[in-house]
DNA sequence: GTTCCGCATGAATCGATAG
DNA sequence: ACTATCGATTCATGCGGAA
């Protein structure tokens, strides 16, 4: 009996993997079975800036549109997993909206830790002038977790001392930079080959990613680097990462390229064909940069 | 009569300006009048369980603390000011308290705008490995207004485009480049020089400021930067700038450098005979970079 | 005059220990 | 069980002195 309730089960489990589920996100994670999943990567439709591809959800009432969903993600998710949630509050009437702030202490009353911002600093962010305003270069990305005790692999994502690789590599052009790293890879690089042995050392809560804005088709909600760069973090090999807003399929992506199981959310259907066909792809792997 | 009365306000006015006073915080804003400071910029004691250094408040207490305050500071605050709040929540039992939230939602009930919330971060941020942390390397620095209109100069803090990076790399080490590129960054630094006649752009809404962890005398609260880019872009010669935690007096000395007057409060005698002797320095305009 | 190298020093955080 | 104190961990930075 033991073996077949196991067997049952492990069926069930199997059938949330790899997939993509074209449904409103709500109803899709109501019919998921509990402590399934071992990472949430999201970056939900922003308030009210999507109208024509979303519906869009004015600032007012994000929070109480956003936080029953949050209840099912913490359903659904392993005691020791991990739920980053991508976000960032719009203006709106001159100032800085609170949706966020009303975000997060919604999902505290709901049990969830708020155990960490990590700030995405967007090196390339949206070029513009305001009378009484810079540019808006960061997002924030949040960390939420079950349990004070959670899954965390930080030698994954450990990086050359002082990061000054990146301020090195920052001006070359694109063709330049992927040569570099190719000479660093061979160890022949004349300049970069000073980087190989370098010592290793641990990042911050402080990410440097380029945002991907030649995406034609649609707008990215985050760069490829940013779901991979969780995942590496909060997941090993094997394990399931949820992307309930899946969008144009960033997260299964990485996912896939990085040897997890992906399960998608998202209610747009040229958004889920999009997704399925890059995910056909056997090029992806490619993205991952190695 | 009218010209008498003018002169009584102008009397006051210069009363408080190029002042340290040696009282509590709140105490010394009630004797103040309203409307006479340009730019408030101010890093309170943060959160703290110990009592040291300043009788620390406790995270739960830290919000019901400060808004007195805040209020306070918006009546003496001209229409067309700004405050700028450095603060960052602490680690409580395992993850991030909501003190600052609190504080936000607070000020927007006393009528204050969130008009926008910059990043610094902190290249040099203090070391340590946890299992479930990375190192904090970033702190808020939140800007409210009276209204939507308010002062903002925004050529003052303009920084030079990347052309900066080829002319400095010929020669230098591998660190120095790292550090030369962190100090363009913040718009600062030695080889000023380097970058006169190079074209100019606005910077965005996340600070690259080094802390400053080698000054022999005392530990700054903030960096000198940190305060003298704010007081660049919210104000011109001749405003005045209030730092109401002046701790050893980085905003005052920052203010009187750029020209601008200062009003300081703070609480510990030590430190009010540290700012003023800092503050009769001649040598403090060196500290500008230029 | 530059560049390089060694060193002390933090708005930190966790876990263990003590009252 | 709950709170206060302490040690261990770790790395970018500026300064001073040497090359």
């Amino acid at each position: 009996m033991a073996s077949s309730i196991t067997a049952d089960v492990e069926d069930r489990a199997s059938h949330w993997r790899d997939r993509i589920i074209e449904s409103d996100c709500e109803s899709a994670l109501r019919t998921m079975p509990s402590d399934i999943v071992d990472l949430v990567v999201t970056s939900p439709p922003y308030a009210d800036k999507r109208k024509s591809t979303y519906g869009g959800t004015h600032p007012d009432d994000y929070a109480e549109w956003f936080l029953p969903i949050a209840g099912e993600l913490k359903r659904v998710l392993k005691p020791d997993g991990t739920f980053i949630l991508n976000i960032k509050e719009k203006t709106y009437n001159g100032e800085r909206h609170s949706y966020v702030f009303d975000i997060i202490a919604g999902m505290r009353k709901q049990g969830w830790l708020w155990t960490e911002e990590f700030i995405w600093h967007k090196r390339n962010c949206y070029p513009g002038k305001w009378p009484n305003r810079f540019r808006d270069a960061w997002e924030r990305c949040l960390q939420f977790n079950k349990q004070k005790k959670f899954n965390m692999y930080q030698e994954s994502v450990m990086v050359p001392t002082g990061d000054w690789a990146k301020a090195r590599l920052k001006n070359l052009s694109e063709t330049d930079k992927r040569r570099d790293e190719s000479k660093v890879k061979s160890g022949f690089g004349k300049n970069v080959s000073k980087w190989v042995g370098r010592t290793m050392v641990y990042p911050s809560n402080v990410l440097h990613f380029a945002t991907e804005s030649n995406n034609r088709s649609h707008s990215a909600a985050f760069p490829f680097a940013l779901p991979e760069w969780f995942i590496k973090l909060f997941t090993k090999e094997g394990d399931l990462v949820l992307d309930p807003f899946l969008g144009s399929g960033t997260t299964a992506i990485a996912a896939k390229a990085l040897g997890r199981r992906y399960l998608g959310i998202e209610v747009k259907a040229d958004y889920v064909e999009l997704a399925t066909k890059a995910l056909q792809n056997p090029a992806l792997a490619r993205r991952v940069g190695k």
